[in-house]
Parts: structure tokens; C-alpha cells; sequence
DNA sequence: CCGTTGATTGACAACGTTGTCTAGAGGCTA
DNA sequence: TAGCCTCTAGACAACGTTGTCAATCAACGG
């Protein structure tokens, strides 16, 4: 009367077995595990009262023996910087999707951008013995993967390449994107441009940096030191940089925004100028078309990765041994206007 | 040489188990447990042996079997409609926050608002044995989790409450919040106010349809049929609904937009009109006060709501039996503009 | 009527860990 | 020195499932 006033008789807080089904049906354990399976070999009937038995127990079989006793989980780890981040969303979802058609469950957490973290969650995940992992790094060294990659889990990193293993990688062509980026404000007659970008260590930042200097390079223009800005992308250090550079002696009269954070804050700042400033920024978003002026971007095409690593992954799974190889994935310029205006007499 | 030619001398795709640890470091197995888990018993010398037996063979605690053993898995499920949904992103990153710092990892998946998806994977959870869940609900019955919560798997819904069972919810104050954004159109001088929302099968369109009725009824306004209009978010529907009423007999002078996917189509069309549109909408989003006119809405708190339910999941797990109970999360109206525009004369 | 075949069924070990219990070594007191 | 206590250490069972293998039985051909 205290406890197992619940409705059924069993204890609370403890779950019926496959021998309790055995027991209730009055067969064999083995059997129950066959009708649980959908395994071939059980009479109508056998089958029948079995699954009487299972319905009436609230039997659900425990994966965790099953996936001791298989040792494969059905369940892959995707390590992130931010769950809450957009640019993410469209990532995750794309993976889980992949998986899902896979019959396989998502782990996923935050990295927060720390190396500790990532290396933190990573192990925990190798430690639930997930069969694979897709990873976007916040660190630079994965040497500590060795042993897990060697153990048979696989791994694919995205949006970033691994540091000092060899391993698969989905990445965005973030130079070209940055190039051309960078070139179309030169072709509407930008001179001085501005790079803001993220924290230097993080191999997209230095990519997207490299394309600016190609491009200007290219366009034959000098760089000032002070026309550059990479670190954090909280904004008040951006909105800090932005303004450094536009009251600057030479200001610049167009910005590039190295991504969609920094672009959001960005736009802030431009907008309470007296003068417009060109901007382009890197990582399309909701609404830059609703912007006015509208936000002419360099877009990723985020699910487009998570499904290319997703599905590179499972093909791992499936015991496909080519060596690892870096995958890019196109970046489109999707002018909307912010990129036209042209450069301001100083 | 073939296959073991990966720096280590093991097979590939085999780990060493505690059983190798311990012939390795010359010990019993209980001894490598007892070092691997920090427990005391150990002499300085046995440990030293036992760890220096872990990192030389790779060895990694194998969670599955732990979690066979121990019953607790460290693990909660988290379903919700969609990952990309920008609304879910920091409602996700607060869940998985606090559940790291109960050192539990995080499962997620997308129900795509189909109840049967959200079944299936909330069965799949409670098969890995999951401590606890948190749920976004697709459907209206939930009768299935019964056995499942009385098993022992702690449940918290949260932003629409749970379908024929009893079970903690975490929503937010839908029918005020609607209330409060209808009454500002109102306050403005609006008198034909229109509401377009998402499916009349979810919670939170029918408490926000009812906040908007209230609002009208406490201003002694009548409500054409015409003015309202529930169905997909999808943006065509949302479209052809908004055009509908803004071109009927008797037009609306403003727009209330249900949720924010709702709004930014509203945005876009609202845009084209020729003369302007007040429009209010449910759920912030970023650059909401970058939109020209900036965008009037009921902001929901994701973040406080999914750390409400995580924390309210965690108590339940350390034991505490309360009866269920509904938290709810109050709104916030942000007034930016679109909300103020006067009724244009028609 | 008997041996053979095929289908159905269950006993048992194993997956890798942790909880329980006992053995043994060593130190202390009487 | 006997007796007792503490501390370290390991043997063993158990968690709930699945793979292997052997047993049983009905049907069938000769």
C-alpha cells in the first residue's frame, strides 16, 4: 500500500527483465530474447504469450546489457562549440538526421570553445563507447585520440582540422569565401578594408585572414597593421576594434566581419556612424536580407557539412579504410547590398 | 604486421579491459578498480604499478558495463521539435549545462513535431536506461511513458505540458504574454488586429489564440473570423494568411505573430505593403532591433526554461517525491516599434 | 518401423565492470 | 606469545543481454 500503489504491482524504481518475461510466459530465456528481436524461429503461439508477458510487465528491453554483450552502441558524439549557437543548429541537425536513418542515437555537448573541455567530453563519449565522433576542435592537439582512433572509433572533424593526427575533416573553403569576400568590396571601390575577425588560434580565423591579405594582394593594396583585428568575439571587443579602425588616421571605408557573430555587432556599430561603411560579412544569418541595407555574406552551408562528416562517418562504420582526407565545402557570396555602398570620401 | 601495425601492439578495434590492466601491473581486478575509480585501499606502490599498467596499454573504463553494473547511467534525454530551431539552441545549451555540472552527459534528438518520432525516441532513451528526460512534446498523449515513470525515469516537459499524464511541466505565461502583446496593439489604436499562429493541436497556439481573444474581449472589441488564422509555419501559409487579411472587406491594421518563425515571414510581408503594418510577434530573436521598423515582441526566456527544468529534473532525481507541479515563466513585452506604428485609415 | 531432417527451444557462458566477502599481513595490547 | 584489530588485496558473483550449442520433437522417406 506505501510503494506499490502505482497501478502495477512491481516495485518502484525497479524494471522488469527478460527472465521475468521468461518466467511469466513460461519459456525459455533465450526465446524472449528471439521474440524481443524479431528473430526467426518461435511458433505463433510461443510468440504470442511471450509478448502477452512483455506487455503486461512493461518489459523494455535494457540496452546498456545489450550493448555490453554486442559491443557496438548505435549512438555517435558530435562535440560543438556552443549548442546554442545558429551557425550550429543547422549542423546538429543535419548529423542527428544522418544518424537517425542509421538507427543510431546523437550525444552531443558544448565545448565552449576550451580545449580541457572538448578533451573532457570527447573521453567521456570514448568511454560510453560511442562508435564514432564528429568533432569540431576548440583544441589544436588530438594526439589524445590516438588510442580511441586505434580502438576502432571513428572520427571526423568539422569546420576545423584535427592538430597533430591525421584525420578525416569537413571543412568550408574559408580563404576563397574570405577572398571573395574581400574582392567584391575592392570591385565596388574599396581601398581600405577592415578585417575583424576571431580568436587567431582557431584555424578558420587564420584561414579567413589569409584570404583578405590574398585578395588585397591581389587588387595590389597595402594592408595597415591597423586595418586588422583578430580575438575574442564578445562585443564590446568588437565594437571596440570597429571603431578603432573607422577613426583611425587612414579609416577604413568598408569592414570585413570574419563571422556571424561578429557581423551582428558589427552592424551595431555601423549603424550609429554618420557615414556609411561597407560591411561583408562572413556566415549568412536569419533576416540579413530584412537588414536594411541588407547584409551581403560569404554563406557556409552548415547541414551541407554536417551531412558530408555524418556521412563519412557511417561510411567508416561500415569498414571503408581509405586514408583520412579533408573534404571543403563550397562557400557562396550572397550579395544583398551592404557590400555596394561604396567607399565615402575621407 | 598486417593489422597490428599501429604503434601499439594490439589488435585493432580491441580494447584491454581491466582484466589486461590488472596481469599487466601483476595485481587482482578489484585492485584496478579501486585505482581507476579513486577509491582508498590502494598502497602508493600498487597504484603507481596499476596506473603505469592503464597508460601503457591505452586502457579506457568501459561505461557500458559500468552502467549494467551500477544501474545509473549519468545520462538525460532531451527531445525536442527541432535542433536547428534557433529558439531551442540556448533552451539545449542550458539543459546540457547544468547536466554537466551533474557530471550527466546529454542525448538529444528532433521529433520534427511528429508523435510518433517523439515516441520512438523517447522509448529509445528509456532503453539506454536514461536517469531522466526532458521533453518538448509533439504529441498529446503520453500515456505510453507510464511505466516508464514508474520505473524510476525522472520526466519534466517543458514549453507545452504532458498529454493524459500527470508530470512536471515547465511553460512559459503563453495566454498573458499574448494578452499583454494584443493589448499594446490596442493601446495603439489598433482595433482590427489579426493573429496568425502555429497549429491549433499545440498548447502554446491555443493559450496564445486564447491571450489574444482576452485581450479583445477586455477592450469591448469584436473578432472577425477572418482575422484569425492557425495552421503550419511554413512559409507559404503564413504568407497567403497574411495577405488574406490584410486584402479582406474588413482589413487588419496590425498583425500578431504567433512564434518567431511566424514573424520573420510576417516581416517579409508586411514589407511589401504598400502602407504600414503595426505587427507584434511571440519569441525574441537576434536582430530583432536591427529591422527597420525595429520588431515589438513578447520575449520567452529559452535559457531559464530549460535550466527551470533541468534543475527541477535533477531534484527529482536526488529523490525528492513532491507531487508534479507546472512552473510557469513569466513573458516580457519589448517594445521597438513595429508595435507603435498607428492604424493606417483604410 | 526406424533413421534422418528440419524446426523449435532452452541451458549456459560471456561481455566488463563493481559490491561483498574473506584471507592474509602487520602492528598493537595485555 | 596470544589475541585482536586494521589495512590491503583478491576471489567471486552479479548486472541483463546475446551467441553457441545441444536437446527435443514432429514429419518424412525408405
Amino acid at each position: 500500500m506505501t510503494d506499490t500503489a502505482r497501478g502495477t504491482s512491481r516495485r518502484y524504481g525497479t524494471r522488469p527483465t527478460m527472465k521475468d518475461v521468461a518466467a511469466r510466459a513460461g519459456v525459455g530465456l533465450k526465446t524472449v530474447s528471439r521474440v524481443v528481436n524479431g528473430e526467426p524461429g518461435v511458433t505463433p503461439d510461443t510468440e504470442r504469450r511471450v509478448q502477452e508477458a512483455i506487455t503486461s510487465l512493461g518489459f523494455r528491453r535494457n540496452d546498456s546489457a545489450r550493448i555490453l554483450r554486442k559491443g557496438r552502441t548505435a549512438s555517435i558524439g558530435l562535440v560543438l562549440e556552443d549548442l546554442a549557437d545558429p551557425f550550429y543548429g543547422p549542423l546538429n541537425r543535419a548529423v542527428e538526421e544522418v544518424a537517425r536513418r542509421h538507427g543510431a542515437l546523437l550525444i552531443n555537448g558544448s565545448s565552449a570553445e576550451d580545449p580541457a573541455r572538448e578533451q573532457e567530453l570527447v573521453l567521456a563519449l570514448c568511454a560510453r563507447r560511442v562508435d564514432g565522433l564528429v568533432i569540431i576542435p576548440a583544441g589544436d592537439d588530438h594526439r589524445y585520440l590516438e588510442p580511441e582512433i586505434t580502438a576502432g572509433i571513428a572520427t571526423v572533424f568539422v569546420d576545423r582540422p584535427a592538430g597533430r593526427i591525421e584525420a578525416d575533416a569537413v571543412l568550408s573553403d574559408n580563404f576563397g569565401g574570405a577572398r571573395d569576400a574581400v574582392a567584391h568590396l575592392i570591385a565596388h571601390g574599396h581601398r581600405r578594408i577592415g578585417f575583424i575577425g576571431d580568436q587567431p588560434r582557431i584555424h578558420t580565423a587564420r584561414e579567413r585572414l589569409r584570404g583578405y591579405h590574398s585578395a588585397m594582394a591581389a587588387a595590389g593594396l597595402p594592408v595597415d597593421d591597423s586595418w586588422v583585428s583578430l580575438g575574442s568575439t564578445a562585443p564590446d571587443r568588437v565594437r571596440a576594434a570597429t571603431t578603432t579602425m573607422l577613426d583611425a588616421p587612414t579609416p577604413v571605408t568598408a569592414v570585413f566581419a570574419g563571422n556571424n557573430r561578429v557581423t551582428v555587432t558589427a552592424v551595431r556599430v555601423l549603424r550609429e556612424r554618420p557615414r556609411p561603411v561597407a560591411l561583408v560579412g562572413f556566415d549568412d544569418f536569419e533576416l540579413a536580407d530584412l537588414v536594411r541595407p541588407a547584409i551581403t555574406v560569404v554563406a557556409q552551408d552548415p547541414a551541407h557539412m554536417g551531412r558530408t562528416a555524418a556521412g563519412l562517418l557511417f561510411r567508416r562504420l561500415d569498414g571503408i579504410e581509405d586514408p583520412p582526407r579533408s573534404t571543403e565545402i563550397p562557400t557562396r557570396l550572397i550579395a544583398r547590398g551592404s557590400g555596394e555602398i561604396p567607399p565615402s570620401e575621407s
